[in-house]
DNA sequence: TGTATACATGTTATATTATAACATTTCAAG
DNA sequence: CTTGAAATGTTATAATATAACATGTATACA
Protein backbone atom coordinates (compact mmCIF):
# COMPACT_ATOMS: atom_id res chain seq x y z
CA UNK A 1 0.00 0.00 0.00
CA UNK A 2 1.60 3.10 -0.82
CA UNK A 3 1.77 6.52 1.08
CA UNK A 4 1.19 8.52 -1.51
CA UNK A 5 -2.20 10.12 -2.10
CA UNK A 6 -2.76 8.55 -5.44
CA UNK A 7 -0.58 6.29 -6.74
CA UNK A 8 -1.13 7.14 -10.39
CA UNK A 9 -0.01 10.87 -9.11
CA UNK A 10 3.10 10.11 -7.69
CA UNK A 11 4.50 7.18 -9.61
CA UNK A 12 7.11 8.66 -11.75
CA UNK A 13 6.38 6.97 -14.75
CA UNK A 14 2.27 8.10 -14.82
CA UNK A 15 2.50 11.49 -13.26
CA UNK A 16 2.05 12.85 -16.69
CA UNK A 17 -0.35 10.47 -18.34
CA UNK A 18 -4.02 10.85 -17.78
CA UNK A 19 -5.74 8.63 -14.70
CA UNK A 20 -8.64 8.85 -13.67
CA UNK A 21 -8.62 11.35 -10.89
CA UNK A 22 -11.42 11.05 -8.53
CA UNK A 23 -9.95 8.63 -6.05
CA UNK A 24 -7.14 10.12 -5.34
CA UNK A 25 -8.54 13.35 -4.12
CA UNK A 26 -10.85 11.07 -1.69
CA UNK A 27 -7.55 8.92 -0.64
CA UNK A 28 -5.69 12.30 -0.08
CA UNK A 29 -8.60 13.90 2.50
CA UNK A 30 -8.49 10.83 4.28
CA UNK A 31 -4.61 10.70 4.76
CA UNK A 32 -4.82 14.74 5.48
CA UNK A 33 -7.40 14.06 8.18
CA UNK A 34 -4.95 11.59 9.69
CA UNK A 35 -1.49 13.87 9.90
CA UNK A 36 -3.57 16.52 11.52
CA UNK A 37 -4.70 14.68 14.03
CA UNK A 38 -1.85 13.14 15.12
CA UNK A 39 -0.49 17.02 15.10
CA UNK A 40 -3.75 18.08 17.30
CA UNK A 41 -4.68 20.40 14.15
CA UNK A 42 -7.62 21.24 12.88
CA UNK A 43 -8.83 20.40 9.32
CA UNK A 44 -11.48 23.05 9.12
CA UNK A 45 -14.69 23.67 6.65
CA UNK A 46 -12.80 26.63 4.93
CA UNK A 47 -9.18 24.29 5.29
CA UNK A 48 -10.65 20.96 3.72
CA UNK A 49 -12.45 22.97 1.06
CA UNK A 50 -9.33 24.55 0.18
CA UNK A 51 -7.41 21.13 -0.03
CA UNK A 52 -10.10 19.34 -2.38
CA UNK A 53 -10.14 22.30 -4.70
CA UNK A 54 -6.45 21.61 -5.22
CA UNK A 55 -6.87 18.08 -5.37
CA UNK A 56 -9.68 18.39 -7.62
CA UNK A 57 -7.90 20.72 -9.98
CA UNK A 58 -4.84 18.58 -9.55
CA UNK A 59 -2.41 21.96 -10.95
CA UNK A 60 -1.17 24.61 -9.72
CA UNK A 61 -4.22 27.13 -8.83
CA UNK A 62 -3.39 31.16 -8.55
CA UNK A 63 -4.51 32.15 -4.41
CA UNK A 64 -7.29 34.27 -6.05
CA UNK A 65 -8.45 31.06 -8.37
CA UNK A 66 -8.96 29.25 -4.90
CA UNK A 67 -10.65 32.09 -3.28
CA UNK A 68 -13.52 32.73 -6.25
CA UNK A 69 -14.43 28.80 -5.96
CA UNK A 70 -14.42 29.34 -1.73
CA UNK A 71 -16.22 32.48 -2.40
CA UNK A 72 -18.97 30.59 -4.66
CA UNK A 73 -19.68 28.24 -2.05
CA UNK A 74 -20.35 30.72 0.89
CA UNK A 75 -16.86 30.99 2.67
CA UNK A 76 -15.36 34.42 2.85
CA UNK A 77 -14.96 36.39 -0.27
CA UNK A 78 -11.51 37.96 0.77
CA UNK A 79 -8.04 37.27 0.53
CA UNK A 80 -7.01 36.42 4.08
CA UNK A 81 -9.50 33.57 3.73
CA UNK A 82 -7.56 31.91 1.11
CA UNK A 83 -4.00 32.74 1.84
CA UNK A 84 -4.44 31.31 5.25
CA UNK A 85 -5.70 27.94 4.13
CA UNK A 86 -3.09 27.58 1.50
CA UNK A 87 -0.53 28.65 4.22
CA UNK A 88 -2.14 26.30 7.05
CA UNK A 89 -1.82 23.39 4.21
CA UNK A 90 1.25 24.09 3.44
CA UNK A 91 2.66 24.11 7.16
CA UNK A 92 1.70 21.18 7.40
CA UNK A 93 2.53 19.30 4.23
CA UNK A 94 -0.33 19.24 2.78
CA UNK A 95 0.21 21.60 -0.17
CA UNK A 96 3.49 23.11 -1.92
CA UNK A 97 3.88 26.34 -3.36
CA UNK A 98 4.92 26.69 -6.80
CA UNK A 99 7.01 29.81 -6.47
CA UNK A 100 7.49 30.33 -10.29
CA UNK A 101 3.87 30.35 -10.88
CA UNK A 102 2.61 31.95 -7.55
CA UNK A 103 0.24 29.48 -7.06
CA UNK A 104 -0.31 26.20 -4.72
CA UNK A 105 -0.47 22.66 -5.55
CA UNK A 106 -1.48 19.81 -3.14
CA UNK A 107 1.08 17.57 -2.18
CA UNK A 108 1.51 14.41 -3.57
CA UNK A 109 3.52 12.93 -0.84
CA UNK A 110 1.56 14.20 2.15
CA UNK A 111 3.38 13.19 5.57
CA UNK A 112 6.34 12.18 4.60
CA UNK A 113 8.21 15.75 5.56
CA UNK A 114 10.31 15.98 2.11
CA UNK A 115 11.52 18.55 -0.14
CA UNK A 116 9.48 18.44 -2.62
CA UNK A 117 10.82 19.06 -6.75
CA UNK A 118 8.69 20.33 -9.20
CA UNK A 119 8.40 19.52 -13.01
CA UNK A 120 6.37 22.01 -14.45
CA UNK A 121 5.33 22.14 -18.40
CA UNK A 122 5.25 25.35 -20.14
CA UNK A 123 3.00 24.46 -22.78
CA UNK A 124 0.41 22.95 -20.96
CA UNK A 125 1.16 23.80 -17.54
CA UNK A 126 0.24 20.13 -16.31
CA UNK A 127 2.96 19.88 -12.64
CA UNK A 128 4.50 16.51 -11.74
CA UNK A 129 5.89 16.25 -8.08
CA UNK A 130 9.64 14.73 -9.20
CA UNK A 131 11.25 12.64 -6.36
CA UNK A 132 13.82 15.31 -4.93
CA UNK A 133 15.80 13.37 -2.05
CA UNK A 134 18.68 12.90 -4.92
CA UNK A 135 18.47 16.75 -5.73
CA UNK A 136 18.36 17.65 -2.46
CA UNK A 137 21.33 15.58 -1.53
CA UNK A 138 23.56 17.01 -3.96
CA UNK A 139 22.34 20.54 -2.16
CA UNK A 140 23.13 19.64 1.34
CA UNK A 141 26.23 18.73 -0.10
CA UNK A 142 27.12 22.46 -1.37
CA UNK A 143 26.00 24.56 1.30
CA UNK A 144 27.88 22.62 3.67
CA UNK A 145 30.79 22.84 1.59
CA UNK A 146 29.96 26.86 2.60
CA UNK A 147 29.20 26.51 6.63
CA UNK A 148 25.81 27.16 5.59
CA UNK A 149 22.28 24.91 6.95
CA UNK A 150 19.43 24.34 4.84
CA UNK A 151 16.00 24.75 6.26
CA UNK A 152 14.07 24.84 3.55
CA UNK A 153 14.63 24.07 -0.12
CA UNK A 154 12.69 25.25 -3.49
CA UNK A 155 13.40 23.01 -6.44
CA UNK A 156 11.08 23.66 -9.75
CA UNK A 157 12.16 23.14 -12.92
CA UNK A 158 10.01 24.44 -16.22
CA UNK A 159 10.11 23.09 -19.41
CA UNK A 160 7.99 19.99 -21.54
CA UNK A 161 6.30 16.81 -20.96
CA UNK A 162 6.56 13.95 -22.66
CA UNK A 163 3.24 15.04 -24.10
CA UNK A 164 4.51 18.75 -25.06
CA UNK A 165 7.46 17.53 -26.52
CA UNK A 166 7.28 18.74 -30.02
CA UNK A 167 4.51 21.66 -29.40
CA UNK A 168 4.96 25.03 -30.41
CA UNK A 169 5.13 27.00 -27.62
CA UNK A 170 2.49 28.52 -25.67
CA UNK A 171 2.03 31.29 -23.03
CA UNK A 172 4.87 31.65 -20.33
CA UNK A 173 1.84 31.95 -17.37
CA UNK A 174 -1.57 30.97 -16.13
CA UNK A 175 -2.59 27.43 -15.50
CA UNK A 176 -4.34 25.20 -18.10
CA UNK A 177 -8.09 24.10 -17.39
CA UNK B 1 42.34 33.13 -13.87
CA UNK B 2 38.81 33.38 -12.60
CA UNK B 3 35.62 32.85 -15.03
CA UNK B 4 33.75 35.16 -12.36
CA UNK B 5 33.65 38.08 -11.76
CA UNK B 6 34.71 38.36 -8.23
CA UNK B 7 36.93 35.42 -7.12
CA UNK B 8 35.85 35.92 -3.04
CA UNK B 9 31.96 36.12 -3.76
CA UNK B 10 32.57 33.16 -6.01
CA UNK B 11 34.36 31.10 -3.96
CA UNK B 12 32.58 28.36 -2.17
CA UNK B 13 34.50 28.74 1.20
CA UNK B 14 34.53 32.30 0.71
CA UNK B 15 30.74 33.82 0.01
CA UNK B 16 29.66 33.93 3.42
CA UNK B 17 32.81 35.97 4.13
CA UNK B 18 33.56 39.65 4.28
CA UNK B 19 35.81 40.59 1.90
CA UNK B 20 36.45 44.18 -0.35
CA UNK B 21 33.80 43.88 -2.79
CA UNK B 22 34.52 47.13 -4.93
CA UNK B 23 36.91 45.52 -7.33
CA UNK B 24 34.63 42.92 -8.26
CA UNK B 25 31.80 44.93 -9.80
CA UNK B 26 34.37 46.46 -12.32
CA UNK B 27 35.65 42.84 -13.15
CA UNK B 28 31.88 41.39 -13.64
CA UNK B 29 31.18 44.78 -15.83
CA UNK B 30 33.87 44.41 -18.13
CA UNK B 31 32.82 40.32 -18.42
CA UNK B 32 29.62 41.80 -19.05
CA UNK B 33 30.15 44.15 -21.58
CA UNK B 34 32.55 40.97 -23.28
CA UNK B 35 29.57 38.67 -23.16
CA UNK B 36 26.69 41.12 -24.50
CA UNK B 37 29.12 42.12 -27.71
CA UNK B 38 29.28 38.52 -28.52
CA UNK B 39 25.47 38.56 -28.32
CA UNK B 40 25.50 42.10 -30.64
CA UNK B 41 23.21 42.70 -27.96
CA UNK B 42 24.30 46.54 -25.93
CA UNK B 43 24.77 47.49 -22.75
CA UNK B 44 22.75 50.55 -22.71
CA UNK B 45 23.14 53.48 -19.77
CA UNK B 46 19.94 51.79 -17.88
CA UNK B 47 21.21 48.36 -18.21
CA UNK B 48 24.72 49.31 -17.37
CA UNK B 49 23.26 51.11 -13.93
CA UNK B 50 20.89 48.33 -13.18
CA UNK B 51 24.20 45.74 -13.10
CA UNK B 52 26.03 48.00 -11.62
CA UNK B 53 23.42 48.91 -8.83
CA UNK B 54 23.41 44.83 -8.25
CA UNK B 55 26.82 44.21 -8.22
CA UNK B 56 27.16 47.19 -5.45
CA UNK B 57 24.25 45.83 -3.28
CA UNK B 58 26.06 42.60 -3.51
CA UNK B 59 22.40 41.25 -2.10
CA UNK B 60 19.07 40.46 -3.64
CA UNK B 61 17.17 43.65 -4.40
CA UNK B 62 13.64 43.92 -5.30
CA UNK B 63 12.76 45.90 -8.09
CA UNK B 64 11.55 48.64 -7.02
CA UNK B 65 14.71 49.17 -4.64
CA UNK B 66 16.37 49.17 -8.25
CA UNK B 67 13.96 51.23 -9.71
CA UNK B 68 14.02 54.24 -6.99
CA UNK B 69 17.74 54.27 -7.20
CA UNK B 70 17.62 54.55 -10.91
CA UNK B 71 14.90 57.54 -10.90
CA UNK B 72 16.96 59.69 -8.47
CA UNK B 73 19.83 59.77 -11.15
CA UNK B 74 17.64 60.70 -13.90
CA UNK B 75 16.25 57.60 -15.40
CA UNK B 76 12.89 56.29 -15.71
CA UNK B 77 10.86 56.25 -12.80
CA UNK B 78 7.71 53.93 -13.64
CA UNK B 79 8.34 50.42 -13.33
CA UNK B 80 8.55 48.58 -16.63
CA UNK B 81 12.35 50.95 -16.50
CA UNK B 82 13.25 48.50 -14.11
CA UNK B 83 11.61 45.29 -14.98
CA UNK B 84 13.12 45.30 -18.56
CA UNK B 85 16.26 46.05 -17.15
CA UNK B 86 16.36 43.02 -15.19
CA UNK B 87 15.09 40.88 -17.05
CA UNK B 88 17.15 41.67 -19.91
CA UNK B 89 20.44 40.93 -17.78
CA UNK B 90 18.32 37.99 -16.57
CA UNK B 91 17.94 36.58 -20.61
CA UNK B 92 22.01 37.25 -21.03
CA UNK B 93 22.93 35.21 -17.81
CA UNK B 94 24.32 38.44 -16.14
CA UNK B 95 21.27 38.81 -13.21
CA UNK B 96 19.37 36.29 -11.59
CA UNK B 97 15.67 36.34 -9.99
CA UNK B 98 15.84 34.49 -6.64
CA UNK B 99 12.13 33.99 -6.56
CA UNK B 100 11.86 33.11 -2.71
CA UNK B 101 12.37 36.72 -2.23
CA UNK B 102 10.48 38.46 -5.11
CA UNK B 103 14.41 39.94 -6.11
CA UNK B 104 17.02 40.23 -8.03
CA UNK B 105 21.10 39.59 -7.84
CA UNK B 106 24.29 39.84 -9.91
CA UNK B 107 25.03 36.69 -11.34
CA UNK B 108 28.65 35.56 -9.84
CA UNK B 109 29.57 33.06 -12.81
CA UNK B 110 28.76 35.09 -15.94
CA UNK B 111 28.87 33.09 -19.03
CA UNK B 112 29.25 29.87 -17.99
CA UNK B 113 25.49 29.21 -18.68
CA UNK B 114 24.58 27.73 -15.83
CA UNK B 115 21.96 26.44 -13.27
CA UNK B 116 22.08 28.29 -10.19
CA UNK B 117 21.67 27.12 -7.05
CA UNK B 118 21.44 30.18 -4.13
CA UNK B 119 21.62 29.76 -0.36
CA UNK B 120 19.72 32.43 1.42
CA UNK B 121 20.57 33.49 4.70
CA UNK B 122 17.03 33.82 6.47
CA UNK B 123 18.65 35.90 9.28
CA UNK B 124 20.63 38.17 7.92
CA UNK B 125 19.75 37.80 4.09
CA UNK B 126 22.76 37.27 2.60
CA UNK B 127 23.12 35.11 -0.63
CA UNK B 128 25.57 32.90 -2.44
CA UNK B 129 25.20 31.17 -5.56
CA UNK B 130 26.36 27.84 -4.99
CA UNK B 131 27.86 24.90 -7.47
CA UNK B 132 24.89 23.78 -9.08
CA UNK B 133 25.58 20.98 -11.52
CA UNK B 134 25.18 18.10 -8.89
CA UNK B 135 21.74 19.19 -8.13
CA UNK B 136 20.76 19.94 -11.70
CA UNK B 137 22.19 16.69 -12.46
CA UNK B 138 20.06 14.89 -10.27
CA UNK B 139 16.85 17.16 -11.47
CA UNK B 140 17.85 15.75 -14.73
CA UNK B 141 17.69 12.72 -14.42
CA UNK B 142 14.83 12.93 -12.10
CA UNK B 143 12.89 14.93 -15.32
CA UNK B 144 14.49 12.08 -17.56
CA UNK B 145 12.41 9.18 -15.58
CA UNK B 146 8.99 10.47 -16.27
CA UNK B 147 9.83 11.84 -20.09
CA UNK B 148 10.44 15.50 -19.26
CA UNK B 149 12.36 18.16 -20.63
CA UNK B 150 13.56 20.70 -18.68
CA UNK B 151 14.84 24.27 -20.12
CA UNK B 152 15.36 25.81 -16.94
CA UNK B 153 15.21 25.48 -12.83
CA UNK B 154 14.89 27.27 -10.45
CA UNK B 155 17.22 25.71 -7.32
CA UNK B 156 16.84 27.97 -3.52
CA UNK B 157 17.73 26.67 -0.54
CA UNK B 158 16.67 28.85 2.75
CA UNK B 159 18.28 28.26 5.76
CA UNK B 160 21.18 30.14 7.92
CA UNK B 161 24.89 31.51 6.90
CA UNK B 162 27.79 30.46 8.51
CA UNK B 163 27.61 33.56 10.61
CA UNK B 164 23.85 33.33 11.85
CA UNK B 165 24.09 29.60 13.42
CA UNK B 166 22.98 30.75 17.00
CA UNK B 167 21.18 33.85 15.60
CA UNK B 168 17.80 33.71 17.04
CA UNK B 169 15.09 33.78 14.37
CA UNK B 170 14.48 37.60 12.55
CA UNK B 171 11.99 38.26 10.30
CA UNK B 172 11.37 36.20 7.27
CA UNK B 173 11.75 38.53 4.50
CA UNK B 174 13.45 41.87 3.05
CA UNK B 175 16.68 41.96 2.37
CA UNK B 176 19.49 43.72 4.63
CA UNK B 177 21.59 46.49 4.29
C1' DT C 1 23.97 62.27 -45.64
C1' DG C 2 19.38 61.08 -45.26
C1' DT C 3 15.89 58.09 -43.99
C1' DA C 4 13.67 53.80 -42.84
C1' DT C 5 13.60 50.35 -39.47
C1' DA C 6 14.21 48.10 -35.39
C1' DC C 7 15.24 48.79 -30.85
C1' DA C 8 15.13 51.14 -26.56
C1' DT C 9 13.13 54.26 -23.24
C1' DG C 10 9.59 56.58 -21.21
C1' DT C 11 4.80 57.28 -19.77
C1' DT C 12 -0.02 56.23 -17.85
C1' DA C 13 -2.84 52.98 -16.28
C1' DT C 14 -4.01 48.72 -14.35
C1' DA C 15 -3.50 43.83 -13.11
C1' DT C 16 -1.94 40.48 -9.88
C1' DT C 17 -0.28 38.79 -5.61
C1' DA C 18 -0.03 39.33 -0.67
C1' DT C 19 -0.45 41.19 4.13
C1' DA C 20 -1.75 44.33 8.11
C1' DA C 21 -5.10 45.34 11.39
C1' DC C 22 -9.00 44.56 13.68
C1' DA C 23 -14.09 42.70 14.65
C1' DT C 24 -16.66 38.57 15.29
C1' DT C 25 -17.49 33.87 15.86
C1' DT C 26 -16.45 29.15 17.25
C1' DC C 27 -14.25 25.71 19.84
C1' DA C 28 -12.52 23.13 23.75
C1' DA C 29 -10.94 23.15 28.53
C1' DG C 30 -11.87 23.85 32.97
C1' DC D 1 -21.44 27.94 31.65
C1' DT D 2 -17.52 30.84 30.98
C1' DT D 3 -13.25 31.92 29.52
C1' DG D 4 -9.17 31.93 26.64
C1' DA D 5 -7.30 30.49 22.33
C1' DA D 6 -8.00 29.64 17.69
C1' DA D 7 -10.34 30.40 13.49
C1' DT D 8 -12.97 33.19 10.37
C1' DG D 9 -14.42 37.24 8.50
C1' DT D 10 -13.98 42.13 7.16
C1' DT D 11 -11.80 46.58 5.32
C1' DA D 12 -8.00 48.57 3.70
C1' DT D 13 -3.61 48.77 1.67
C1' DA D 14 1.02 47.13 0.36
C1' DA D 15 4.05 45.00 -2.86
C1' DT D 16 4.99 43.02 -7.20
C1' DA D 17 4.36 42.99 -12.16
C1' DT D 18 2.58 43.89 -16.91
C1' DA D 19 -0.24 45.98 -20.85
C1' DA D 20 -0.52 49.47 -24.08
C1' DC D 21 1.09 53.12 -26.28
C1' DA D 22 4.10 57.58 -27.23
C1' DT D 23 8.59 59.13 -27.96
C1' DG D 24 13.22 58.97 -28.79
C1' DT D 25 17.72 56.81 -30.55
C1' DA D 26 20.80 53.91 -33.00
C1' DT D 27 22.03 51.29 -37.10
C1' DA D 28 21.93 49.88 -41.74
C1' DC D 29 21.67 50.81 -46.11
C1' DA D 30 20.02 53.77 -50.20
Amino acid sequence: MSHDHCRNCAAPDLAFAAHDHAPCASEALARAIGILAAKGQRLTPVRRRTLEILLEGHRALGAYEVLSRLATEGFGAQPPVAYRALDFLEEHGLAHRIRRLNAFTACMHMGENHTAAFLICCVCHAISEAPAPPARAALDSAASAQGFTIESATIEALGRCPTCQNAPQLVPNKAAA
